[in-house]
RNA sequence: GCCGGGAUGGUGGAACUGGUAGACACAAGGGACUUAAAAUCCCUCGGCAGCAAUGCUGUACGGGUUCGACUCCCGUUCCCGGUACCA
């Protein structure tokens, strides 16, 4: 056995035993309490890079911590499989999309077991594989039943050329990534999933995320943006159709002094057939972007169509105009406007020379309505039989008489749209729908899933494979055993990874799509790690699935929870050189190197320490030999065991073991509360540096190094597991490191006779005195008057008031006498 | 614009609930060992003044509260993330 650090050799070593072991396993037989951590899971791209190390450690320290503290702990990992990038490579490498897939898992699960990670790879999924996705295409017909799929058309960005519907980043500058020609929109029949249903839920559901980062709560809080207020329906001048409105404000209902439609609103594009001039500005409107960057900018425009409206509570005629701010995809892609009340209104109302009505005034005093919109709420005035109530009353009694009258009512409405789940892909779950000329869309009986997506087809960047694969696309019809066609869309790839945290309690299950044992005894997840990039869409369809999987009894409320994710942990990205490491900036650093150089249990170390989880890592190839050097450090404290010369020193003995204890309580607080690695690392290398200068001498001063040193392999086992247990082995402690049972506080350890006590005058420190622990003021000042170069600075002061904080300091507050 | 987060040495970052600012590390400089290099070890390391003891000053900026403020309050600037011109 070398007595050098030889880190290739020993990870090996203990990879290979813990494997033996099997003590990476979630069992599903056993009283301990259980405890499930998940990372987000890869796509497998082929290399992992850093952000996967990052994530991987990161949840490893969190699931080798809990199993030392006796939890039965849930940690693992699969891969999410299906997608575009797959398809690309087929094209590229002339191999069909599962050859690659398939080849990266095995590639990139042999670089993760390199690491160390300490997953339970008995349940291993990877999304493309039937036994995975048949379980989705269950559910899926499951909500057809329910009606919550459903058939709608949308828009698509089509390529001509390439007959084929085209993903967002694959429309580069407007034109098609492959052929360079104008991708046009088209419509096309696409299956929905009622996600607004749960819109409701979902918001309120978001209060019990309370071990998530406010962070994301807002995010997703805005995402699904709800708002309260009311439908209107004002009349058209000339026509028995109305022009429906939804305001936030009906309380300023009797202010509208005109209306503005979305360039694509059905009232425009019909007083457009005979304005040539207004069929141009809807053209312009038609072509700027929506995005928020180039929206700031903007000038707000607009041109009357003509039309008139009426107002439903006055009858007064109010003109229509048309708006380039106006969406479409919002509401009715029609608003009332009330510029005295709305800031926007009122700059479009100046710019146009349109009436300004205010019928809203503060609730003291007056308002100047020609320099500026008011905007509070307040006491309508000009506003009829409305005049002197309050806004929030206002609003009810507007709503109530649009309700009477029939000209409105009571709504709320959300930003979230339904869940677009149609992908005109092939790599990924097919859709499992027939279509039968008489019996129309047919769900696929739950005795014919899965569906199997044909793996041998070649993609070729045109329309799927799967149009041409005469096999897949001929069948019979469930109903009516006519011929039939299958459905040639597959799933958006989210619809995979919304479900996968529940598939592992109950991984290799046969019968259902979960367990509700097994729901009982894993979920939900207690903590899940991963990229802030996932803070809306992915983390809100898996909380929206989570609740369909509940609601279509697959488990109930007590059982899985009606959350997923109970603590959620958004780690920051890896960086190099300030920006996010990318091969196309040619600033990646690549995980095998850093192993190979240093070993795993560096490249642990050094992604733990070098930045607080959340925070963004810069990445910095010196601070990884740091890492490298530290821990040689502590291997040479194996040099010194025993070394003990002299007599046993109980001062010296009683210091050493305080800095112990002190470190165990600091190193289980991080991981109780926050997962500041970097802390609990940095007061490892403490202990580490306390025991490098402390000599055993004697019996008493033998046995402390010796605990010292035990807890610290004790202790390092969650982020360097190889390098402790190698440690752990060598000081011939019983258990290997990584199971052993996580080091208790030793109180009476922490407890000083003596402390040293900061002093302060006029809260300035002058200076420290060593004084018995449990002393009072008095002796505190007395102690620190007897001390001359603090002494000096009372002389010849009256003192005013002393505060002692225990444990801390004594500060005097004195005056000139 | 709005919502969220942030600003601490040359750098990454510490500082519990208002109680000794800069832990731990990186970089840099100096020294020891060595034929030499690597490795390792020791010392210095916010700024200003000083040989030193020490003093003053310092947590983006301006105020305030307090015996005491990186921490709390008011205002300002800048940076990052999210986003919806959302009626």
């Amino acid at each position: 056995m070398s007595d050098r650090y030889e880190a290739q050799q020993i990870e090996a070593k203990w990879q290979q035993k813990w494997d033996a072991a099997g003590i990476d396993a979630a069992r599903d037989d056993d009283d301990r309490e259980s405890y499930y951590c998940l990372v987000m899971f890869p796509y497998p791209s082929g290399n992992l890079h850093m952000g996967h190390v990052r994530n991987y450690c990161l949840g490893d320290a969190v699931a080798r911590y809990k199993r030392m503290r006796g939890f039965n702990v849930l940690h693992p990992i699969g891969w999410d499989a299906f997608g575009l990038p797959a398809e690309n490579a087929a094209i590229k490498h002339h191999r069909p999309p599962a050859e690659w897939t398939y080849s990266n898992i095995d590639q990139m699960r042999s670089q993760l077991k390199r690491l160390g990670l300490s997953y339970d790879w008995s349940r291993e999924i990877a999304t493309c594989r039937p036994e995975y996705y048949r379980w989705e295409q269950w559910m899926f017909t499951r909500l057809m039943e329910k009606g919550l799929a459903y058939q709608a058309e949308a828009e698509v960005n089509w390529c001509d050329p390439c007959h084929t519907v085209l993903a967002n980043e694959q429309v580069v500058d407007g034109v098609c990534w492959r052929c360079d020609t104008p991708v046009i929109k088209k419509n096309l029949k696409q299956w929905f999933i009622r996600i607004t249903d749960y819109a409701e839920e979902l918001l309120a559901d978001l209060d019990k995320l309370t071990g998530w980062p406010e962070k994301v709560v807002g995010m997703q809080r805005n995402w699904i943006g709800k708002s309260s207020g009311a439908e209107v329906s004002f009349g058209i001048e000339g026509s028995d159709e109305t022009l429906d409105i939804f305001t936030t404000r009906p309380d300023t209902l009797m202010g509208v002094t005109y209306m503005a439609v979305a360039a694509a609103h059905p009232l425009a594009q019909k007083a457009a057939e005979n304005n040539p001039e207004l069929a141009v500005f809807l053209d312009e409107c038609s072509r700027i972007s929506t995005k928020e960057a180039d929206v700031e900018t903007m000038e707000k425009k607009g041109m009357a169509t003509g039309f008139h409206a009426i107002h439903p509570i006055s009858g007064e005629l109010v003109p229509v105009w048309v708006a380039n701010f106006v969406l479409m995809g919002y509401g009715t892609g029609a608003v009332m406007s009330v510029p005295a009340h709305d800031e926007r209104d009122f700059d479009f109302a100046r710019k146009y020379g349109l009436r300004i009505q205010q019928v809203i005034k503060p609730a003291d005093g007056d308002w100047d309505i020609e320099s500026a919109a008011f905007t509070e709420a307040g006491i309508l005035i000009n506003s009829a039989q409305f005049d002197g109530l309050a806004s929030a009353d206002a609003k009810q009694a507007i709503i109530e008489w649009l309700s009477e009258n029939d000209k409105g009512s009571e709504r709320v409405q959300y930003r979230l749209r339904d869940w677009l789940v149609s992908r005109q892909r092939y790599w990924g779950s097919p859709i499992p729908v027939i279509h039968c000329q008489d019996c129309g869309e047919v769900a696929v009986p739950d005795d014919q899933l899965p569906v199997i997506l044909p793996t041998h087809l070649q993609p070729t960047g045109g329309a799927s494979p799967l149009n041409e694969c005469d096999e897949f696309r001929h069948t019979t019809c469930p109903k009516c055993g006519k011929a039939a066609e299958r459905e040639l869309d597959t799933f958006d790839t989210f619809m995979e990874s919304s479900w996968y945290m529940n598939r592992y309690t109950s991984a290799r299950n046969e019968q259902a799509m979960v367990d509700a044992e097994a729901m009982n005894r894993w979920a939900a997840v207690d903590q899940y790690i991963g990229g802030v990039e996932h803070a809306v869409l992915h983390l809100l369809y898996a909380r929206f699935y989570h609740k369909l999987m509940r609601d279509a009894g697959l488990f109930t409320s007590e059982q899985g929870g009606d959350e997923p994710f109970k603590n959620l942990l958004t780690q920051g990205m890896v960086l190099k050189d300030g920006t996010k490491m990318s091969k196309s900036k040619g600033n990646t650093v690549d995980p095998k190197a850093i192993i190979e150089n240093f070993g795993a249990d560096t490249a642990r170390l050094f992604t733990l320490f070098a930045a607080p989880p959340e925070k963004e890592l810069e990445w910095n190839d010196a601070g990884v030999e740091g890492g490298f050097r530290f821990l040689k450090r502590v291997w040479r404290l194996l040099e010194r065991l025993d070394l003990c010369e002299g007599e046993d020193e109980a001062a010296a003995v009683k210091q050493v073991r305080r800095t112990i204890h002190a470190t165990i309580q600091r190193v289980t607080h991080a991981f109780e509360h926050g997962f500041a690695f970097n802390v609990a690392i940095a007061a490892l290398m403490e202990l580490a540096n306390a025991l490098q200068d402390y000599k055993p001498a004697g019996t008493s001063g033998k046995a402390a190094y010796r605990e010292g040193v035990e807890a610290l392999a004790t202790m390092l086992a969650p982020f360097v597991p190889h390098f402790a247990c190698e440690l752990a082995e060598r000081l011939g402690m019983a258990e290997i490191a990584v199971v052993a049972g996580w080091p208790e506080v030793d109180e009476a350890a922490l407890v000083q006779d003596e402390i040293t006590l900061a002093v302060q005058i006029q809260g300035k420190r002058r200076g420290e005195i060593i004084i018995a622990k449990d002393a009072g003021q008095d002796e505190a000042l007395a102690a620190a008057q007897a001390d001359d170069s603090i002494n000096k600075w009372l002389d010849g002061m009256q003192i005013v008031k002393v505060i002692l904080v225990p444990g801390r300091l004594l500060n005097v507050v004195v005056k000139p006498q």
